[in-house]
DNA sequence: CTAACGTTTGTCCATCCGGTCAAAATTTGC
DNA sequence: GCAAATTTTGACCGGATGGACAAACGTTAG
């Protein structure tokens, strides 16, 4: 039995709305992710989700309708990550394993990252609602988490939140400035193994900073 | 009797079209990184700059035009803390006040790094050469340095070329996504106070990392 | 004063784009 | 098999937008 995500209380769906509906969310994701909201057309999505316009329009009756259910959609997958930050097994390995599952999600949905992005950078005009609620509870909580561990001596006391955003920043960086990241490194082995290296240099940076170790 | 193609050999600029054309990159400076480039319009450029379209358009021939001559202008600004960075002195000093600098830059300047977050984000379409010419040498040089000092056991050694990602990313971080930044801190002394608290956070990750000191 | 040059404006145009609509084609429920 | 419901399409609309243009306005040098 089918749950409707959230629309106005239309019939259950059918089974070609379903897979159509589908459809077109992946073509918006591709073409909303690469010109952002206003430079993407409902021609572009379209074709890219193979079908005339309105026929695409019969399905999401506003080009705005598209994106509202894309980031809804996305929000979660997005935020699984911290979700699973846990007070219990040791903070050092939780927060590596935060970031390194959140490096991999930047290697894997680099789209998703960068439909955020865009959004973020023109003021949120479409998702301010989702980040003084939902993410902002999220952050206020794990933030706690990662207080108690400081108190407890298991890592450096800094600020929780500053180092979330420090999180978010390095790992996403990798997908949101992809072409700068490529054109830096140049060809040859960075191109190629850069999510491996970065990594490791992540992993580097967040236990031990840049002090040389004293061996 | 005018034969100039584009942009150079113009005969030297009145005053006035010096002027003007400040004014215009000020104003398209704002529109620009509020809306990128596809969500700008010449319109709005031209209202934010005090004059009419037709005016605008009398100094800079298309929308394309402004956008480029704003990047141009910007990428030497914004490279200037990296420019500086110095083989002379305390290797993690250099470090750390280069990190301040770009803090400060995105304090100051949350506008221009709008800016080009907005064109990397696209793919970078229009500024390209400039990132695999000017950027990529001047990388690679740094990173050079950087590797110097690791070699000589002034700070521990990881990829120069991520550590310098890294600092771009956590610093930019807090113009670019600074409506999520603001949302989740929320209201209070995190939002009043974010720049100097990042600072303190990220000297203390940079230098230092999570783990916790021993005293 | 006036001719030459630089600047500003109103008007106009072609195209793009989000969205509508009615009719045609297809699928579904009985 | 057939009527009702759903899906698809082509044609169309109104407003926004990038840009062209010529006429008007202002400034400056002789």
């Amino acid at each position: 039995m089918s749950a409707d995500v959230q629309a106005p209380a239309p019939r259950r769906r059918t089974r070609i709305q379903r897979e159509k509906r589908d459809l077109i969310l992946e073509a918006a994701l591709e073409v909303f992710s690469a010109h952002g909201f206003r430079g993407a057309t409902i021609d572009q999505i379209a074709e890219a989700a193979g079908m005339s316009k309105p026929n695409l329009l019969y399905y999401f009756r506003r080009k705005e309708d598209i994106h509202e259910t894309l980031m809804q959609r996305l929000l979660d997958t997005w935020l699984a990550p911290l979700r699973e930050l846990d007070d219990v097994g040791d903070p050092l390995t939780e927060l590596r394993s935060y970031i390194h599952r959140k490096l991999e999600m930047a290697r894997d949905f680099p789209r998703e990252s960068r439909l955020f992005a865009n959004e973020i950078l023109q003021g949120a005009p479409r998702i301010m609602p989702l980040l003084e609620g939902e993410l902002k509870t999220l952050v206020d909580d794990k933030a706690a988490v990662i207080d108690g561990w400081m108190r407890a001596g298991k890592i450096a006391r800094t600020d929780p939140r500053h180092l979330i955003f420090s999180i978010w920043a390095t790992t996403q960086h990798y997908a949101d400035f992809d072409v700068q990241v490529r054109a830096v490194l140049g060809p040859g082995r960075g191109d190629e193994h850069r999510f491996e290296d970065a990594a490791r240099f992540l992993e580097n940076l967040f236990m031990d900073g840049l002090r040389p170790r004293a061996r």
